[in-house]
RNA sequence: GGGCCUGUAGCUCAGUUCGGUCAGAGCGCACGCCUGAUAAGCGUGAGGCCGAUGGUUCAAUUCCAUCCAGGCCCA
């Protein structure tokens, strides 16, 4: 007879093979015909919400790894919200304006560039941005990511438009905008403002020289010897043209400077390390040093301008180094950017006496009308005929150049708008809201609120063609802005109408209110700017221009997550542009990760040529393994990927959709409404199993809580290897095989079975979106709106009802045991005793205190260690046996079986043989097939 | 150069919160078993001077300092 025919082998359709990259997209088209995103909206109608406010990607180029990474961690923590019961609303963004697309469409459009109107150029930049938001989109889909894509926010939409201008509009009426110069890159060829990202460095030969600033006032206060001494402050620079806008010489807080007499009637101060050097450059071989001193002393003391009638301040800067010069730093406020952010601590003008071709203004007595480079020797030669030149050379150093005609740029300061940080209490406050939101992880706070402390005026402004206008119109008499709420609410409904391109297709007459009058000087003739704002500004505004807006969604967001960039980025605009009209932080939790580097931890770049892209991992492995991949990962540190990681995790995929895989397979004639053993019911190691599956779900429920996936991940995969398939699983072959189909031993089995699976897909499955679903669609029938998907479930609760310690503190030991015996067992096998374990019977010699115990469940013993045969012995001495390190006067004895190996069970039984029908098979067995039969 | 952060086995993570039982798991690797989860399953084993150096302490991977390496943001 074959006796395999009669046992109850695994049977499953559910595929082995994952073959991701195929199904994948299936899935995907499935649940968007289904409606599932609607449908989960319908289902979670009226429960709380939770709402994750999306940070909007740019919409240019293909994502990255990065860009996957964060929107996977989003869609985990979106469907896990949603598992726990709340309407978790998803509404995907895009950040559509600025500089990178502009440019891009600059190339593409090239000499054409130069016929077209402002609109046209935007309407190209629109379609630009269009066109990667589809793309990209696609992208996110093809990832599992579940939201509103067919309905998600963009920035370039009129009506976010719109609230841009009115947000921008609300700062001016409030008084915290307003305009002020600051220098910026300036091409005087192309006449035209330049941003970083438009500059090119190349080496440019400019001259070098030194020149001594008289000082006016007494110092001798911090330096005796000076008294009535003719004293210089000596300077460095490479740009000679800027000494008329010499406002102030800076000094080092910490570093030592000395006082050189010169021997021919003069003493100079320079810093203390360099003044050797600069002498013998100045042709200086015989002086003497009348003393060391510190900076401070000369904080707020004045030179005189060498070449002008005005004086020139001494200050103090952090920014001072000794690397070239003197160590005393010549300052312009108006040309410069460090000298512009010191010169504001001191309250010093931003001068800046240079016209938009780069010629100096009729300011500037002896050099009005001349080009600034060409003004360069003029100016040298001037300060040498009044004798404070103390040494010129030339040099070639790295400089600025326009990235379009490649000429050398300057730094000129032009009138740029700014919000306040300090005029309506910015800072204050939000620094004060900083302490108001959570953040994750905790020094992020840290992070944050030093920016915000330290942070200036926020220059909202750009000289572009690509953006939202500074939609306010100022006095052309006396510069004073001319504001109120009615012009907010016309500009407003103009811009949601017809976008802001509106505000350059119009003249100022018809977007200005009639008979309009500055309200300070009384003038009718006004300005409209056509300055357009810093994307940072339109971003920041989101949570007006979307959560604000959805009627289905919520303000402030309950959660932002991005990067840890972030800080200085979104974050950060976002918290100034709701504190400033709103008094309150956006969000009341935000989460960043980590940045995305290689195995070794450094950062991706095609030259080094570690770059990873997710459309390959996807291609080769599927979406589902850079899900778990994100899941496995602690991303609060940067998160590392490699081809030896990838490879990894697809093993671990493999393990985890094995075991579903074998829990369907025992599954196959199982209906749970008809065939489940009531919990009391069943077999003491399948209650065990449950309690076991409650601390995994009450682990992975506190993870997904704190957002902490890879505790769910690490708990989800040694639940599956070590719980599961290592032990329970294991032990469970016998029973599941060889009982009859129906008895209650089998059933009991399959009851837990069936609970385990059934949590297992439900836990996983915010981050193994495709295969739970899959594995879902093989489970034994239930009814058909729990079938339909297992996204429109609910996590999976602990059971008060499995809750017990003492079976608990049962198996412990049994399993601490167990952990014996098979090393006992491999002991045997390699002295060629006995193959599979099966081939054993297993003698055990416990102290009495452990004896007693282990007799209680001496039944269950010899299945648990998948034996033949288990013998107790009380304190007994065993031959030959194995003595166990880890349980005191623990001894195993491993003996090959006694009896024949029954053909249908594989056990070795001496009631093999005893029955003449089935002489092959044991007594257990013969019983077995009388039921079936 | 400054601010914030990270550094535990080849890999992914635990742990040390208030310093004191040999620093744990899984994967991978090696070896073996099984062939009734089979392009599967089981077992055993070898891997870490807890980034480096100093200091505090009776005692440090755990506290402090410095340094090195790496990341983000500034300059």
């Amino acid at each position: 007879m074959n006796y395999k025919k009669t046992l109850n082998l695994p049977s499953t359709k559910f595929p082995m093979k994952a073959s991701l990259v195929k199904r994948e997209p299936e899935q995907l088209a499935h649940w968007d015909s289904g409606r599932l995103y609607e449908k989960l909206r319908e289902n979670s109608a009226g429960n709380d919400k939770f709402i994750l406010h999306d940070g909007p990607p740019y919409a240019n180029g293909h994502i990255h790894i990065g860009t996957a990474l964060n929107k996977i961690l989003k869609d985990i923590i979106v469907r896990s919200r949603q598992m726990v019961g709340f309407d978790a609303v998803y509404v995907p963004g895009w950040d559509c304006h600025g500089l990178p697309i502009e440019h891009n469409v600059d190339k593409e459009l090239g000499a054409a560039k130069a016929g077209m109107s402002q609109t046209d150029v935007r309407k190209k930049c629109r379609s630009y941005a269009e066109k990667f938001i589809d793309i990209q989109r696609e992208e996110f889909k093809r990832l599992g990511v579940m939201g509103e894509w067919e309905n998600p926010y963009l920035t370039m939409n009129y009506k976010y438009e719109a609230i841009i201008a009115r947000e921008c509009g609300q700062f001016a009426l409030k008084g915290d905008l307003f305009r002020s110069k600051k220098p910026i890159y300036w091409c005087c060829s192309c006449k035209t403002a330049l941003a970083e990202a438009e500059i090119e460095y190349k080496d440019e030969s400019t001259p070098s020289i030194f020149v001594k600033f008289p000082l006016a006032d007494d110092v001798s206060d911090v330096i005796p010897e000076l008294s009535d001494q003719k004293v210089y402050v000596v300077i460095w620079t490479t740009t000679p043209w800027t000494i008329p806008a010499n406002l102030a010489i800076a000094l080092h807080p910490q570093y030592t400077y000395t006082a050189v007499d010169t021997k021919n009637g003069e003493v100079l101060i320079l810093a203390r390390e360099l003044a050797e050097n600069c002498l013998e450059f100045f042709g200086c071989k015989d002086y003497t040093f009348l003393g060391d001193f510190d900076a401070a002393g000369l904080e707020h003391k004045k030179c005189r301008h060498p070449l002008h009638d005005r004086e020139s301040l001494l200050i103090l800067g952090d920014h001072v180094t000794l690397e070239a010069g003197t160590g005393c730093v010549h300052t312009a406020p108006g040309h410069g950017g460090e000298d512009y952010e010191v010169g504001l601590k001191y309250g010093l003008d931003v001068y800046s006496p240079v016209d938009d071709r780069g010629c100096f203004t009729d300011e500037v007595d002896f050099v009005a009308g001349q080009f600034v480079f060409k003004a360069n020797q003029v100016i040298i030669d001037e300060l040498a005929e009044r004798n404070v030149l103390a040494g010129s050379e030339s040099m070639t150093h790295s400089y600025p150049h326009c990235w379009r005609c490649k000429k050398p740029v300057i730094f000129r300061a032009t009138p740029q708008w700014f919000i306040s940080m300090e005029k309506g209490g910015l800072r204050k406050k939000a620094l004060q809201e900083i302490d108001r939101v959570e953040w994750i992880p905790h020094w992020g706070r840290e992070r944050i609120y030093g920016m915000i402390e330290n942070r200036p005026d926020w220059c909202v402004s750009r000289q572009r063609a690509w953006g939202v206008p500074i939609a306010v119109f100022y006095c052309a008499e006396c510069e004073t802005i001319h504001i109120n709420p009615q012009i907010i609410d016309r500009l407003y409904s103009l811009f949601e109408k017809h976008g802001a391109d509106v505000w350059f297709d119009k003249d100022t007459d018809e977007l200005l209110e009639d008979n309009a009058v500055c309200e300070k000087c009384g003038s009718d003739q006004f300005v409209k700017e056509t300055d357009i704002l810093d994307v940072w500004f339109d971003s920041g505004v989101s949570h007006a221009a979307v959560l604000e807006q959805r009627p289905y969604l919520q303000w402030p967001a309950d959660l932002y997550l991005e990067g840890s960039d972030q800080h200085r980025g979104w974050f950060h605009s976002a918290l100034l542009t709701a504190v400033g009209l709103r008094g309150q932080a956006p969000y009341k939790a935000v989460l960043t990760h980590g940045f995305v580097v290689d195995e070794k931890g450094m950062k991706m770049s095609k030259s080094v040529g570690n770059v990873i892209a997710p459309e390959k991992v996807i291609k080769q492995y599927g979406a589902e393994i850079l899900r778990l991949w994100v899941s496995a990962s602690d991303y609060r540190d940067d998160i590392r990927i490699s081809p030896n990681i990838l490879k990894q995790l697809t093993d671990a995929y493999k393990k985890i959709r094995n075991t579903c895989k074998f829990l369907l397979s025992n599954l196959y004639d199982f209906n749970p409404l008809t065939d489940a053993v009531a919990y009391s019911q069943m077999q003491d190691i399948d209650q065990y199993a449950l309690i076991r599956l409650n601390e995994l779900i009450a682990k992975a429920r506190a993870a997904f809580e704190s957002y902490e996936f890879h505790t769910v991940y690490h708990g989800l995969y040694n639940y599956c290897t070590l719980d599961l398939s290592a032990f329970y699983l294991d032990i469970l072959k016998d029973r599941l095989y060889t009982s009859p189909p129906r008895s209650d031993e089998r059933r009991s089995a399959q009851t837990a079975i069936h609970i385990i699976l059934d949590a297992v897909v439900r836990l996983m499955a915010p981050i193994f979106v495709f295969t739970a679903e899959e594995i879902w669609r093989y489970m034994p029938d239930t009814n058909a709106k729990i079938k339909e998907s297992v996204h429109l479930m609910p996590l999976p609760s602990v059971n008060p009802e499995w809750q017990n310690s003492k079976l608990a503190n049962k198996w412990a030991q049994v399993l601490e045991v167990r952990a014996e015996v098979t090393q006992a067992l491999e002991k045997a096998r390699a002295a060629k005793l006995i193959g599979h374990p099966l081939d054993a019977s297993v003698t055990i010699s416990a102290p009495s205190a452990l004896y007693d115990q282990l007799r209680e469940y001496a039944d269950e013993l010899r299945s648990v260690f998948i034996v033949s045969e288990v013998r107790l012995v009380q304190e007994q001495a065993l031959e030959d046996a194995f003595e166990s390190d880890e349980i005191e006067g623990l001894k195993i004895h491993i003996q090959a079986a006694p009896g024949a190996k029954c053909e249908r069970c594989w056990i070795y039984d001496s009631s093999v043989g005893a029955d003449s029908d089935h002489p092959t098979i044991c007594e257990r067995c013969t019983d077995a097939l009388a039921v079936i039969e």
